[in-house]
DNA sequence: GCCATGGCTAGTA
DNA sequence: CTACTAGCCATGG
């Protein structure tokens, strides 16, 4: 995709004139798309070659539309690497194993330590789990396991960020932020064959 | 800087 | 087991 064009000096009347002309963007609107999975209906949003948002969990076309900022385009105008990703969050709802790649996240802002624990996040293997507190000494900030919570809350890209492994301490669940609750962690889980200790020890 | 807010934790009852 | 505290730490207003 080619989009980069050259941007003239701001506050030339004779640019101002043919940016209008031109009718070019300085930047690609934002699109989205929605499509129904396992895991609810999805929304997939995105800019130029980079993503800027999933959001799943769902219960109808119209309320995952919701969170995007624009109208939903076809599935099939969609850009072919989103319909390629699309079809891989269909097979991962479906319980299979996905490699992500690198498809190109687009955060707003970041910081640091977003920024750490999101990355500490990825890598957490499927099948597997780690705790908050457990994310937070990883990132070397022991005792932020709440600050880890915060970040988790505010993740945009969940499933590719796999932030429903990252669990309470002791066994537990804790919390998931999706229009379905935190029934969709433990299906999400469950998917990827990790059954959390309902008691023991 | 102060204050409130969380997908938290460990301790106590 | 549950319920309730009291700390905890990174953000955002």
């Amino acid at each position: 995709m080619t989009l980069l064009k050259s941007r003239p000096a701001r506050g030339s009347k004779q640019n101002a004139r043919q940016i209008k002309r031109n009718a070019q963007p300085a930047v690609e609107p934002e699109r989205c798309t929605v499509f129904s999975t396992e895991l609810g209906w999805i929304l997939v949003s995105w800019q130029g070659d980079a993503l800027t948002l999933i959001s799943f969990g769902h219960a109808s076309p119209a309320a995952a539309a919701q969170r995007g900022t624009t109208e939903p385009v076809e599935a099939d105008e969609a850009p072919k690497w989103i319909k390629q990703l699309s079809g891989q969050i269909q097979r991962f709802s479906q319980g299979k194993q996905v490699d992500w790649g690198k498809v190109p996240l687009q955060w707003p802002s970041r910081t640091a330590f977003q920024q750490k624990v999101q990355e500490a996040c990825r890598q957490i293997p499927r099948g597997q789990v780690r705790s908050y507190g457990e994310l937070a000494a990883a990132v070397g900030a022991p005792g932020a396991a709440r600050a880890v919570g915060s970040v988790m809350r505010t993740n945009r890209f969940p499933l590719i960020i796999p932030c429903h492994r990252v669990v309470a301490s002791g066994g537990n669940l804790g919390g998931f932020s999706c229009p379905q609750g935190i029934d969709v962690k433990q299906k999400l889980l469950a998917l990827e064959g990790v059954q959390l200790r309902t008691k023991g020890k």
